[in-house]
DNA sequence: TATTTGTCTTTTATCCACAATAGACAGATC
DNA sequence: GATCTGTCTATTGTGGATAAAAGACAAATA
């Protein structure tokens, strides 16, 4: 197969819900803005939800007959792309299964095992090599460099560079830039998982990936913001895996978050500089910790 | 064709030299660790070397019979992988012709017009992504973001970072260690390319690189020697595309590394800073002197 | 006139095929 | 015993094919 309609399942279950909403659908390129993608999309939609008798289509008029019913939907496993489910099964394979630094990678095996053709395999390669963790011996395999201590302290050195300097930007923005929202609607969100902690912890790591990009970005500095994109994956995946403690530490993150969100708002470089460093710095301890 | 056999090429017009050389060939591994290929293509090479009467070959014997001539080399354009013609190409393309930011980037294009596959031309791109100069659109073009001003100010603040956080290794490097020789050696290049400045100053831009990704290397953080590859590029080819007043830059430039060669030696910190700084300052200005 | 739709073309994502290259292994040679 | 050679297999690099998706344009509609 060529390629796997994945966009038009992910769409189609998207718009699903949009149809739940309403009594008529609006016009094929409101759609196609509201979903993210092309009126063809849109259109094969429609004849999809047509012949399922979920709408009456005629030109413009797009009546509502039902309400859509769960296995209406895709199953969730049919609407990922196909890089997603290569970087899901390589990251489980390096960071799962026996990862010995110098191991060699193999395309073709990787390829098979995940079920899909080289090409695709290599393109991920390609893109996933930028992390650092893998490197290419040209005309010749794959060498997984491995998420050792040494990868670790590299990276949080950088990190650490970066966020000091994002962190030094962020407390010169104008009052009235849209950052200082964000950090508030971020701050509150930390007092509300603060408050049942027990229960909500889990929901720290995808608020502590909003909330450092948010500074790294106020660097305007792409490579910085870029670079977030590498300590984003090591601690995504580091967080499914290393789930000792997660509890305690989390809260603890989350109260240095607050304490370095407040030394953002006073202005002032100095305890900004000094609240960011202090979060790193465990940051670093917490991350060191779980490489044996 | 499925793949161009331009490893056999080069690694061919390489053992020539290596045959004009001796009167015996060594071993078929011996030969593969100098060329830097594999056995295979070694004994690819000695057939060829026997159907082109250069050699007899029987066995570990292979006795040369006469001295390669001009015509016996494959020309040098065979001899370029496809990843290093596709780059020139591109390069060429956002440099010299009219590269506005925003511009859209189209694969299918861009194969027709070097004459290649859309797969290489592909793997180009997602390589050459991490320049930070091109972006994708998932399912669609990639975009141009352009060499402009300020990605020339966001390559330069990150590079005075590294360099600087690089430079603050590297006087601390022991005496013993091997980057100290490394250095005299270049230093000793720079005395004899200003000794003869009018002739030699186009050598600048190879010798430039190479002391800057000496300096790079002490961090020993992969992250910053990685990113010295960005810098490298986008200097390479600002070089071969502004050339005004390039004798005078190079000459100034060189004064510059002799000052602060010298402050690296001397081990103190403080001097090597300045000297980094006052040399990362000069090259950012000429960088952006360049741009419209 | 400004959108929207119908239709058609172009481009991307992905698989597959095949030559070039790397690499493994056993027997030959020093 | 160590290294080398002959032979064979496996993997990478690259072009080409094809379905999915994007996107262009003119006619239709409000």
């Amino acid at each position: 197969m060529a390629k796997q309609n994945t966009v038009f399942k992910d769409a189609y279950n998207r718009c699903l819900k949009v149809l739940a909403e309403t009594s008529s659908l609006p016009s094929e390129p409101e759609l196609g803005q509201v979903l993210g993608v092309s009126r063809t999309t849109v259109r094969a939609i429609l004849g999809r939800f047509e012949e399922e008798k979920l709408i009456t289509w005629d030109k413009r008029k797009k009546i509502v007959l039902r309400q859509p019913q769960p296995d209406d939907y895709f199953p969730t496993e049919e609407t990922d792309s196909l890089a997603e489910i290569i970087e899901r099964s390589f990251m489980r394979r390096i960071l799962a299964g026996g990862a010995e630094p110098g191991m060699q990678i193999n395309e073709l095996e990787l390829a098979r095992e995940i079920g899909t053709g080289t090409t695709s395999v290599r393109e991920f390669l390609i893109r996933f090599s930028r992390f650092g963790l893998i490197e290419k011996r040209p005309n010749s395999h794959w060498i997984l460099k491995g998420f050792t201590r040494e990868f670790a302290l590299e990276l949080t050195e950088v990190r650490e560079m970066f966020e000091l300097r994002s962190a030094a930007s962020f407390v010169a923005l104008p009052d009235n830039h849209s950052a200082w929202q964000e950090l508030s609607r971020i701050e509150a969100v930390h007092h509300e998982i603060l408050a049942d902690i027990d229960n909500r912890y889990t929901e720290f790591s995808e608020l502590d990936e909003r909330f450092h990009l948010l500074v790294h970005k106020s660097s305007s500095n792409r490579f910085i913001v870029d670079f977030y994109d590498i300590i984003s994956i090591v601690f995504h995946y580091h967080y499914q895996w290393n789930k000792t403690n997660a509890r305690q530490r989390n809260a603890r993150a989350l109260e240095e978050h607050l304490a370095y969100i407040e030394a953002l708002r006073s202005h002032d470089p100095k305890r900004a500089e000094e609240a960011c460093r202090r979060h790193l710095r465990s940051a670093r301890e917490t991350l060191l910790q779980s490489i044996p």
